[in-house]
RNA sequence: GGAAGUUUAGCUCAGCUGGGAGAGCAUCUGCCUUACAAGCAGAGGGUCAGCGGUUCGAGCCCGUUAACUUCCACCA
């Protein structure tokens, strides 16, 4: 048999294999009523985004679940697809269009800018999936969907439709928040708080009545051509009798009323404020209950509009600072203040939102709020970690009616049509070219698209084939779980529950899986302008993609972000190459080609047996949990210590003997059951190296991806001999330390004599103890030898050991060291004295405890007699 | 202004329903022991942020304080 590579290479083999899984159809789910559906919908990356880390951490929990549940036997369906990705999709383009050709999209028009995006997502879409694929993704991608293909648009234009004719969609007047870069409105959630350093600017508005003046302080002067009033808190003595009277606006000369309303908090500024109602939100409740003037003041570009007066063209902040000139030179600032505010941004490109009111269409909450917030409190759907629930309904219970219209092109176009000759709107899930109510045929349709969040909050169902009742959506829906970072549990898990409930009357998904961010070394959120991101393929081409998923699972809890370094990528690559020359032996050893566990066990194989079948409980248990740090740290400390520091080096020497055929072979079989069955519990997390070891190892069936996931079996559970093996451990364990200690090369081997009562069990381990001792041969002995001055004495729980080691034994230092370790086993006993001498713990600790600390208490006595023997035999 | 999270070895982090604190990396000491030096065998290193409480028993439960982080919220 040609000799392996000493070191792993996973480029060797990862994408060959990614195409035999591919290509036989693995990854594909069937509607099978034979077995129990699985679903995990991924969370659609930006169509012609690229993969991040955050990408790839997310995907690697997914994969990690389903590859789990398939290989349970579930009908494992994982649905893959991309986002068409409104906004972000749409500024790349324009500004690829501005850089190449120096054009805008009006320049082109709305069709043929479109037919660009169309280009360009047929582009880079698939990028990103091959990506996908490099991690390993088994993904089912016959079934590949895309926001706005043809049937998640007819999802689209079904729930648009539905929402508007139960009334819970409405277009109106409205203010939103405004992104003057984007040109376009945006939600609540799209709008992200910044505390800035901003001034609070003091400004004197003389009263009409020339009685005096009131002073107002504002952040944002350049709104006050807007100002259709000024608020007082109608319990505040200062300006009470203010109230019904006007003042005049300074420089605009305009009169505008003073008013009283709670909402003024005395404490602040001045007690007077200047309302806005078109570029403040307050204000624009202020002026709603008190019936106030709108006066818009800017363009979609944060220029002010002629309702500007001479401050008409220029940019909102030249607006200010001319503002701010002007008031000063007529004598109308009272003075500025430095305050800190928080100021909106817009999420995809940070400019500063404004503000405005404007026609747009929204989604009326409240009434689907109610059933997300049920569904949640009573426990359909289940957060994990479980406080993000308290998150979500805090959000939900506070939500806002939704602005969905968009002001761009590329999206899902809104579904209403006008009528140019009578006006009438008509929504509609067809196209409408005749008027219903005037019959006129010169209808256009709205200009506006969806919030691409709109059609990413359906995918759990129109990827299923909603609206159409197919038999995926019968099987698969409600889908198992949602994997997905706590920065979108606003954005989209929120909308995939309502929208879930009301088109669906049940819940998408039974679990919401939320993880953390993945952040640099330093605990700094990967970013774009920070130049501190580290990209996954990179680490893919450097370590392998099995590295990189070992990296992003192992110590990490669900909800709490992690930080990535190269010093982790090494050491799961390490691991790697630890399973890869483990495999390595057990081949390079390896004479039998039928995967069985013989018939007979030896001691220490009843001990891995043993291990092992705890492992697949743990792993199980904890993967069922969510706990895939916890099952991936197992799976880690069973093959590196027990598997390869224990149990290969105990069984080599029968592996060198080739005379006892029987137990070589007996050896082997128990390597192989093992270690092919430690990889498939490894699987999920290690795809590729897995697959590698278990088709060299003796297999049944193609693959290891579709092999049953072990289950754990009475007929393994060894727990006497296992605890044998474990007491004949400690005993090397000790031994070796004490040779340390001392300083003797392995290849300096001694006699080891055995005072031990359990000596059956040492000397059905004898040949593997003497190798790991560095035993050049053992005695087994009824009492303390007596020529014990010129020994190394080392007592452990299972024997007294005695190493003749002639000049290096340093008789007093023995006596010392044995009086040291005599001094440490009085502490444990003292301890447990303490606790078995206390009454309250006797009467009201659980009997197991108890019984356990008797034993505790019995061992410690045990050792204590055995150092005084050794100790007495010194003289 | 609310809410949540974090605080455990030098660093990064685990720690399930309360029963004598763990890993990786780093450090120190030996080893090329025929799977692996990306390795092996040892070793050192922690009043589990502070204080108080519940309990026979607290890293874990309760209260409180502090520091850091994040989310939400309309203080002009």
């Amino acid at each position: 048999m040609k000799e392996l590579p000493k070191t792993y290479d996973p480029s060797a083999s990862e994408e060959k294999l990614y195409k035999f899984w591919n290509d036989s159809g693995f990854f594909n789910a069937e509607v099978d009523e034979n077995k129990k559906p699985f679903t995990i919908v991924i969370p659609p990356p930006n169509v012609t985004g690229q993969l991040h880390m955050g990408h790839a951490f997310d995907e690697t929990l997914q994969d990690i679940l389903i590859r789990f549940k398939r290989m349970q036997g579930y009908s494992a369906l994982w649905m893959p697809g991309t986002d068409h990705a409104g906004i972000a999709t749409q500024i790349k383009v324009e500004e690829n269009l501005r850089k190449e050709e120096g054009l805008t999209r009006y320049d082109l028009g709305r069709e043929k800018f479109l037919e660009r995006v169309w280009d360009w997502k047929h582009q880079y879409g698939s990028r990103i999936i091959e990506q996908l694929k490099k991690l390993g993704s088994s993904c089912d991608w016959r079934r590949e969907r895309f926001t706005m293909d043809e049937g998640c648009s007819k999802a689209v234009k079904e729930v648009f439709v539905n929402l508007y004719e139960k009334g819970l969609i409405y277009k109106g007047h409205r203010i939103i928040n405004w992104c003057p870069n984007c040109a376009t409105a945006l939600s609540d959630a799209e709008v992200e708080y910044e505390n800035q350093a901003g001034k609070l600017w003091h400004i004197r508005y003389p009263l009409t009545d020339g009685s005096g003046e009131l002073v107002v302080a504002t952040t944002r002067p350049e709104t006050f051509m807007g100002d259709t009033g000024v608020a007082v808190n109608p319990n505040d003595e200062r300006y009470k009798h203010l109230i019904g009277k006007t003042c005049i606006l300074p420089i605009m000369n305009r009169e505008i009323p003073i008013f009283g309303d709670e909402y003024v908090d005395m404490e602040f500024g001045t007690g007077c404020v200047k309302v806005t109602p078109c570029h403040d939100p307050n204000d624009f409740e202020m002026g709603q209950r008190h019936n106030l003037e709108q006066i818009l003041v800017f363009n979609e570009d944060a220029t002010v509009n002629e309702n500007g007066g001479k401050y008409k063209g220029l940019d909102r902040y030249a607006c200010r600072e001319a503002v701010i000139k002007d008031l000063e030179e007529g004598g109308y600032l009272v003075k500025i203040e430095e305050h800190e505010h928080n100021v909106g941004t817009c999420y995809r490109c940070g400019t500063t939102v404004e503000p405005m009111t404007s026609a747009q269409w929204f989604v009326k909450m409240a009434p689907l709020a109610k059933p997300a917030m049920d569904v949640v409190n009573d426990g359909r759907v289940k957060f994990v970690p479980e406080r993000f629930s308290k998150t979500y309904l805090r959000w939900m219970e506070n939500v806002h009616d939704w602005c969905i219209s968009r002001q761009l092109w590329w999206g899902h176009r809104i579904p209403a049509y006008y009528c140019d000759d009578c006006g009438e709107m008509v929504v509609a899930r067809e196209d409408v070219t005749v008027c219903p109510k005037c019959g006129g045929k010169h209808m256009h349709q709205e200009e506006d698209v969806l919030d691409t969040w709109f059609s990413s909050a359906l995918w759990p169902f129109s990827t299923l084939g909603w609206p159409d009742k197919t038999k995926e959506l019968d099987y698969f829906y409600p889908t198992s779980v949602l994997v997905t970072g706590y920065d979108i549990i606003f954005f989209w898990v929120a909308r995939m529950i309502f929208s879930g409930m009301e088109q669906m009357k049940e819940e998408p998904f039974k679990t919401v899986y939320i993880h953390g961010l993945v952040r640099d070394a330093q605990g700094r959120k990967m970013s774009k302008s920070l130049g501190n991101g580290i990209d996954p393929l990179e680490i893919i081409d450097k370590y392998g993609a099995d590295a990189l998923r070992f990296t992003l699972v192992t110590g990490n809890s669900p909800g709490n972000d992690m930080r990535f370094s190269t010093e982790k990528v090494e050491a799961s690559r390490n691991f790697a190459n630890k399973i890869w020359n483990a495999s390595r032996f057990v081949q390079m050893n390896l004479t039998i080609d039928k995967a069985e566990l013989p018939e007979t066990l030896a001691l220490e194989d009843k001990w891995i047996l043993s291990k092992f079948n705890d492992l697949v409980k743990a792993v199980t248990e904890n993967i069922d949990k969510y706990e895939l740090g916890l099952a991936v740290q197992k799976l880690y400390d069973f093959i590196w210590d027990n598997f390869c520091d224990w149990y290969i080096e105990i069984v080599k020497p029968r592996l060198q003997n080739k005379d006892d055929v029987q137990a070589n072979e007996n050896a082997q079989k128990v390597l192989c059951y093992v270690l092919s069955n430690t990889m498939k519990l490894l699987h999920p997390f290690m795809p590729f190296i897995t697959e590698t070891i278990w088709q060299a190892l003796p297999h049944d069936g193609e693959s290891i991806m579709v092999s049953k996931w072990p289950e754990y079996q009475d007929s393994l559970n060894f727990a006497v001999e296992a605890e044998q093996v474990e007491t004949i451990m400690d005993t090397i364990r000790s031994i070796r330390a004490r040779r340390a200690e001392m300083n003797v090369p392995p290849s300096k081997k001694a006699q080891v004599i055995l005072f031990t009562e359990n000596r059956q069990a040492y000397e059905a381990g004898s040949t593997f103890f003497a190798k790991l001792a560095y035993a050049s041969e053992i005695q087994f002995v009824d009492a303390a030898p007596s020529n014990v001055e010129a020994m190394v004495s080392v007592v452990t729980k299972g024997a007294q050991v005695y190493m003749p080691m002639g000049e290096l034994v340093d008789f007093e230092k023995e006596k010392a060291r044995l009086e040291k370790e005599k001094a440490k086993v009085q502490k444990d006993i003292d301890f447990v004295m303490k606790k078995l001498n206390n009454e309250g713990f006797v009467a009201k600790a659980p009997a197991a405890v108890i019984a356990q600390e008797r034993e505790k208490a019995d061992k410690y006595q045990e050792l204590m007699d055995k150092l005084n023997a050794s100790l007495a035999a010194l003289g």
